[in-house]
DNA sequence: TCGCAACGACGTCAACTAGG
DNA sequence: CCTAGTTGACGTCGTTGCGA
């Protein structure tokens, strides 16, 4: 199979799994396909719920009534009861979510009542991963958002939140260092993987920082006439005062960018903690394509990050998605045992 | 050991949407 | 209307497993 072949196979296998899963009958009803592996179709009734193509099923007795999402109970093989509960994101998606439960709770029938128009808006365009996640979040206070995910596995000193970079600098070293607007400093090692080589650090012009916050103080100009970020730990950022070429092999990616260098501080820590500027305005052609230059190089870079996260949403929701799978498949072996000892019961043998 | 296929991760571009 | 965010599509690269 060729690499192009492979991705459309690929491309394929992700489109039948978030668009061809259940199926939308004519009669209203649903056939999920994840069930025709059991010689079973899964069909549920019309009209039940507010979207048209949730697979509701429900094993023990919640999630009846017209409110969605319907919250079904499911006897894992191991005996433990999960609550399943269908969130409908698009004709084509449903998600589900997995909550082991102590009780039933009735306050799940009042929840995820949709209005027209807000179905509307669901309907027309497919949501991002992002809000896919945090809507199965938003219901069980256990799963986390993707946000708060993000705190989780990175630790607490980097912010990926990626805060918009106003300015990108790449120090003599290699490191980058982006200022945000929201007044965030992110230093980026290049040889590091991308995400884990990022540092977020939070500048402050008054008052005491947030809790947890660190302090970099940027000195407009230091007695030798550079520009210093002072960073905690006893080093400073300093701003070369001739604008170098970066790297040959990072030239590329910065162009004619001044560089920075990490070093032990050569002055006392400034009195006056004051904002970092921007690169000063810029008005001659060659100014205007570096400045064109660094516009781009910070698109491509805020791009690099949106796709990385895009890619781990994706993942994650493919998880989802086999998560429901392997659990509709428990429901369904359920649902045919049940239905044997119902034929059993309902029509006993005569000799 | 070498060549190949499969696979995953990544970077980039482009199209699209939402929000200001 | 503009900008930022999101994501599909495409190409590339590194890794791994397998057969010759």
């Amino acid at each position: 199979m060729s690499k192009c072949s492979r991705k459309k196979y690929i491309k394929t296998n992700i489109r039948q799994m978030t668009m061809e899963t259940v199926e939308p009958q004519q009669d209203g009803s649903v056939t999920d396909s994840v069930a025709e592996s059991d010689s079973a179709h899964m069909q549920t009734q019309a009209g039940q719920n507010s979207i048209p193509t949730l697979a509701q099923v429900s094993v023990a007795g919640s999630g009846t009534g017209r409110s969605s999402p319907a919250v079904t109970l499911v006897q894992l093989p191991s005996g433990q009861t999960v609550q399943v509960q269908g969130v409908i994101q698009t004709p084509q998606i449903q998600t589900i979510q997995v909550a082991t439960i102590a009780e039933t709770d009735e306050s799940a029938e009042s929840e995820g009542v949709i209005d027209s128009h807000k179905r509307r808006e669901i309907l027309s365009r497919r949501p991002s991963y992002r809000k896919i996640l945090n809507e199965l979040s938003s219901d069980v206070p256990g799963v986390p958002k993707i946000e708060e995910e993000k705190s989780e596995e990175e630790g607490p000193a980097p912010n990926l939140a990626m805060a918009v970079p106003t300015s990108i600098y790449q120090t003599s070293t290699g490191q980058y260092i982006a200022i945000a607007q929201g007044g965030t400093i992110q230093i980026s090692n290049p040889g590091s993987d991308g995400v884990q080589g990022l540092q977020a650090l939070t500048m402050t012009n008054s008052g005491a920082p947030p809790p947890g916050a660190t302090i970099v103080q940027y000195a407009a100009q230091s007695a030798d006439g550079t520009q210093q970020f002072f960073v905690p730990g006893s080093q400073v950022v300093v701003q070369d005062e001739e604008t170098e070429l970066a790297p040959s092999h990072m030239a590329a990616a910065t162009g004619d960018m001044p560089t920075y260098q990490i070093r032990a501080p050569t002055t006392a820590l400034p009195q006056g903690v004051v904002m970092a500027t921007s690169p000063g305005s810029l008005h001659s052609p060659q100014q205007l394509a570096e400045e064109a230059t660094r516009k781009r190089e910070l698109r491509l870079m805020k791009n690099r990050e949106a796709a990385k996260e895009c890619r781990r949403r994706k993942k994650e929701y493919v998880k989802c998605l086999e998560s429901r799978v392997a659990v509709l498949e428990v429901q369904n072996k359920k649902l045919i045992e049940e239905l044997e000892t119902l034929k059993d019961i309902c029509s006993p043998k005569t000799d």
